[in-house]
DNA sequence: AAATTGATCAACCGCATGTTA
DNA sequence: GTAACATGCGGTTGATCAATT
């Protein structure tokens, strides 16, 4: 694969935005949306590659940042959701909808992995494989695979379902809050497109990337729209699931998310 | 008051992956 | 099948500010 040119050639700004860039990126957003980050800049009149664009939209201007010091409930659920995930910090967001990865990753590393390694310097992602210490999501497609599917809830109860396929992505979003800050609720099925979901045993290849885009709203700070009688979504946005046919079924990742945000620790999914 | 140190966070970088032609 | 391009992610850096010496 050949990477894209670098953009800093080409004389554009670099470093912290001016209120004036600010203002030309959120104006030309609102008019023309971003269909094409690349081309933005030059679109909306700035000297800056559509990365930085991308990245100072995404962290500081979108319109759903919420802004302030993270909650107690939010650093917990940032604390237990790190403990299953890893590093994995776009995964995470998800979970706190207004919050950017930028913005949690800069949280952990400042406060909270002193909270939970008190002794510790930071678990070096590049040392993590050496340290013995797996996430969910590296030993979870091994070791889950043997759940029995007989546990299915769907098999005692066929017709149970957590949430209508067809919820919007707002009410996901704010339901998925509130799943993640309590970390018992009940497991919605995060705007997953109906029928795409079949077999349970595809659902253990998922990644988190999974769950950053079933709960994500979009780019430009609206919910990405989940609602398959809507038709899909605009393609300048991707749609996490078309180019990645999945063969899901609702009740297993419902399931599935429910034994893995109800497990105590890891080791409790384990001997599940 | 000045210098030093530490904490914070916005922004950048490089890479991986997805998409298109 | 492959090259070119677009996007997203996680790690890292550097500027700034506050606290301390």
């Amino acid at each position: 694969m050949v990477r894209a040119p670098c953009c800093e050639k080409m004389g554009l700004k670099k470093g912290p935005w001016t209120p004036e860039e600010d203002e030309i990126l959120v104006s030309y957003i609102r008019s023309y949306g971003h269909g094409n980050w690349r081309a933005l800049p030059k679109q909306a009149g700035l000297l800056r590659c559509g990365k930085s664009c991308r990245l100072r939209w995404i962290n500081y201007l979108r319109p759903d940042i919420k802004r302030g010091n993270f909650t107690k409930e939010e650093e917990e659920t940032i604390i237990k959701w790190h403990e299953m995930l890893g590093n994995r910090w776009s995964a995470i967001a998800a979970m706190l909808p207004g919050r950017t990865d930028n913005e949690i990753k800069n949280v952990w590393h400042t406060h909270l992995k002193k909270r939970v390694n008190p002794n510790q310097s930071a678990q070096n992602p590049k040392r993590k494989a050496q340290s013995g210490v797996k996430t969910v999501m590296e030993v979870g497609p091994t070791k889950l695979q043997a759940i029995p599917l007989a546990a299915h809830p769907k098999l005692e109860n066929p017709s149970q379902d957590l949430v209508s396929p067809s919820q919007s992505c707002s009410e996901i979003s704010s339901s998925a809050a509130t799943n993640a800050s309590t970390m018992t609720g009940e497991i919605n099925d995060a705007g997953i497109k109906e029928g795409c979901m079949q077999s349970s045993e595809e659902l253990l290849k998922i990644d988190a990337s999974f769950w950053s885009e079933a709960l994500s709203i979009d780019d430009c700070g609206m919910p990405m729209d989940c609602n398959m009688s809507a038709g899909p979504p605009p393609t300048s946005l991707g749609d996490p699931f078309s180019s990645s046919p999945s063969n899901f079924d609702n009740d297993d990742i419902n399931f599935w998310l429910k034994v893995i945000m109800e497990a105590e620790d890891f080791q409790e999914l384990l001997e599940i």
